[in-house]
DNA sequence: AAAATAAGTTAGTTGAACCTAACTTATCAT
DNA sequence: ATGATAAGTTAGGTTCAACTAACTTATTTT
């Protein structure tokens, strides 16, 4: 047998703490520092837990803390979460892309992968399969030197009726809510026509591949798109 | 995100866990009861650290243990470790066939994520390459019910003079020697031919497609073949 | 059979990452 | 501005899987 981790420069992060600040730089994409019970209700643990494995991430520079008031990655930090993010999203396409698995399976099969897949494997797996600049829910795949462009989007609750859109992206976190997407025809690519958009948040209505649908408020915000016209 | 393990019927067993039925596995091919300190120096771990564990699968049922006598596997604990193995060797045989892997790279990646790959996942891949019967290095694969055939194979060492036989399996240990093993075309399928037997434990050399090549003996005691002739 | 050596175990620590319960600080509503 | 609620933290505890140091049991040598 062999040693368990492979040594490197960068001392090695550990599983949970690659989570953490995959949850930090997730919640700090809406501009503001990530919030201890945020963090906690995205990793399914504790606050109580967050706030002594906040402190030691600080402790290490990989985040800025005040206390009472939120996480936000240090440049440290940001490149650390991005490896992870690349290697989850470089995971989740391959499965789709070379054997076979279905978008609503992927991620589950990631979150774990993505903690022992060396960065040689990443590559490879990348490069067998045409590196793909997104992953199969569309969320862009960082460079293999740890930069991102995002694309500017807005949820597709946001567009006013009559818009036309592209469908760019849409939220992994739920396998139901994905087989359930994959059915309306919503998906990374598709084009969407808002036909009516029901007051005090109610659902909208859109056409997709010559079908009418009626999507929630809580999911259509869950959808971003990229406008092509606004009538 | 979501939930880290997914939930399972058997209680999932931890890596460490996993890691030590594997060494004890392998140990107690040779007949004899898996000893501390022998599981202890597999692991690279501390011989302390290997009594504690041992008291711990005892009480779990996968292993037996008579207390100064080493360790032996039970029939759940020979299923555990032959499900991690078949994960294993998939995945180097998966590494080298889907993804250009070189046989001497594949050990150390395999045994990172075979703790992390799920059984489709681990399905998936062997189907892809077309359900090989062993990994790169020659070992056999287990089958997904969990059986095993170990072919009856002998060290290329005990071979008398004049001996002609296949190779069917090296160890896989280490990096270094399954590069040069390679170099003297020493692998899985092939021929080769025993010229002459240094006494005292002396080298043995040996035709290896037309190429002569001297082989000490240590090196020649992991190397498994079946004998093709006598003479 | 006694002494030397090797193998194995126990006791006590450590560090990571989680937990609950109790407390403190911040924010919001009246 | 004061009290209620929400958010965050501290204190103390648990489990896992390793460690070192000291001790016990087994095996081998003379």
């Amino acid at each position: 047998m062999s040693p368990a981790r492979t040594l490197k420069v960068v001392p090695e992060l550990s599983g949970p703490v690659e989570d953490y600040l995959k949850a930090i730089y997730d919640l700090e994409r809406s501009g503001e520092a990530a919030e201890t019970n945020a963090i906690a209700k995205r990793l399914r643990i504790a606050p109580a837990s967050v706030s002594g494995m906040v402190r030691r991430l600080a402790r290490q520079g990989l985040i800025t803390h005040e206390r009472y008031h939120g996480a936000r990655l240090t440049a440290a930090g940001r490149r650390a979460a991005l490896k992870t993010i690349r290697r989850h999203r470089v995971i989740e396409a391959y499965l789709t892309e070379a054997l076979g698995y279905s978008w609503d399976r992927v991620h589950d099969e990631a979150e774990r992968l993505e903690h022992a897949a060396s960065d040689e494997l990443i590559d490879r797996m990348a490069k067998a399969i045409g590196e793909p600049e997104t992953d199969p829910h569309g969320a862009p795949i960082p460079s293999r030197e740890g930069t991102l462009k995002e694309k500017a989007v807005v949820p597709l609750a946001s567009l006013p009726e009559g818009a036309t859109a592209r469908v760019e992206r849409v939220s992994d976190e739920s396998a139901e809510r994905l087989r359930y997407l994959a059915q309306l025809g919503v998906v990374p690519g598709a084009t969407v026509k808002v036909l009516e958009h029901a007051p005090f948040d109610g659902p909208i209505t859109v056409k997709v591949d010559a079908a009418k649908r009626a999507i929630g408020a809580e999911l259509a915000g869950q959808i971003l798109v990229v406008g092509l016209s606004r009538k």
